[in-house]
DNA sequence: TTTTGTTTTTGACACGATGTCGAAAAATCA
DNA sequence: TGATTTTTCGACATCGTGTCAAAAACAAAA
């Protein structure tokens, strides 16, 4: 047995920063080769190919967050535990310099039609894998909310409707890059959803 | 001066339609030219450069979806308004066979981040211009509604969340192809900025 | 210590995509 | 008919993915 040369993690790591960055796609294995100093046929060997290495860092990076929101979502009242998961999101879409956006959305998007082309069936379920998880972390924090009397709803919609906007919130990072509007639009997700839109909205118009 | 052999428009639709179906970056113009029966050659002398074709035609494709849009905006009461512009939005979405997706969203998270890889600065004005354009229009049609007192909230804000929405179900039908799902979704929304999100629920948990 | 064996590394190859360029072909105008 | 202009065609350079076989490096057995 010939040791490896390269820490596996580490190239984890480096190819995912890439992938998050320029998306699946925009990331050569060269790219990622130079970065890690690492030559191109011995990522082929550890991983196997472009696609299962992208998904073993993905993986990474969704366990990661996921552990990051259920952590948001955990204390407080129910409005400061939706305002901090949505702080958490967007914070997430704008880190980075040029900020780097939602690698899940990227992905999804970056799925290919036919065979061979861009990301396939399992990418897919990764996905959505870590969107149904997010959503349930959610829809927890709203039936908790909800038996303490904060929220009246029903808390299935309402975490399907808020991870809708999560969703779209990671679009219009692409679309216009404006941060405050993305808090804004998070903040105005959470008084609809906690019911409150009239009150603030009669405050904003009063000023 | 020697005449085109190949029909502009009709070229512009076919290049529409594979864009659509597998992306930008999924579709080679070798796919195009073989579709349209023109060398690829051509395809550069006539229109530039893959790029530029890929604008040509979604600028295409963008003025007559809003007009279709424009049309769902404008008769019958807010709320018919509302779900008739999210049902043209949904169908839109997931027309096709493999259901196509949306070309904005999916070409919002082609942009590339470097130079030359995948699409560029125009394009995001492009794709950001249509979402500000379907933005003006449900906050149009908003208005119109608070005039009559169909709706008491903030147009802007409003309209704001609707679109956000929308964005949102377009990567949620990348995620679960539950065309079911994206419409309870939107007319969650439509309750939720309608207000009538508690009375509808009450429905819901009665039954 | 030497040998054997296994895994990694390395470089070359095949294939396909983008984009450019020059030569050939074709159609219109004079 | 002939000249000119534009299109078309095919070849080329470059880059990316993925595969393969040979070389290299280490571990363990003899």
């Amino acid at each position: 047995m010939r040791p490896r040369e390269f820490d596996h993690d580490d190239v984890l790591r480096i190819a995912f920063d890439q992938f998050w960055r320029k998306g699946f796609r925009g990331t050569s294995l060269s790219d990622i080769a130079r970065d890690a100093g690492v030559q191109r046929g011995s990522l082929y060997n550890a991983f196997g190919s472009k696609e299962a290495l992208f998904l073993q860092a993905y993986r990474r990076y969704a366990a990661d967050y996921l552990a990051l929101l259920q952590k948001a979502l955990g204390a407080g009242s129910l409005r400061n535990r939706l305002a901090a998961f949505f702080d958490l999101t967007i914070a997430n879409f704008c880190s980075g310099s040029p900020p780097r956006g939602c690698p899940t959305t990227r992905g999804l998007m970056e799925l290919g039609a036919a065979e061979g082309e861009g990301l396939d069936e399992e990418a897919r379920q990764t996905f959505a894998n870590l969107i149904s998880h997010i959503t349930t972390l959610v829809q927890d924090a709203l039936s908790a909310g909800a038996e303490r009397g904060e929220f009246k709803g029903n808390p299935e919609a309402a975490a399907l409707h808020i991870i809708t906007v999560t969703r779209g919130l990671a679009v219009l990072e692409r679309a216009f890059g404006d941060e405050a509007q993305l808090r804004k639009i998070a903040a105005h997700t959470v008084d609809l959803v906690l019911d409150k839109a009239n009150e603030t909205v009669s405050r904003k118009q009063a000023r």
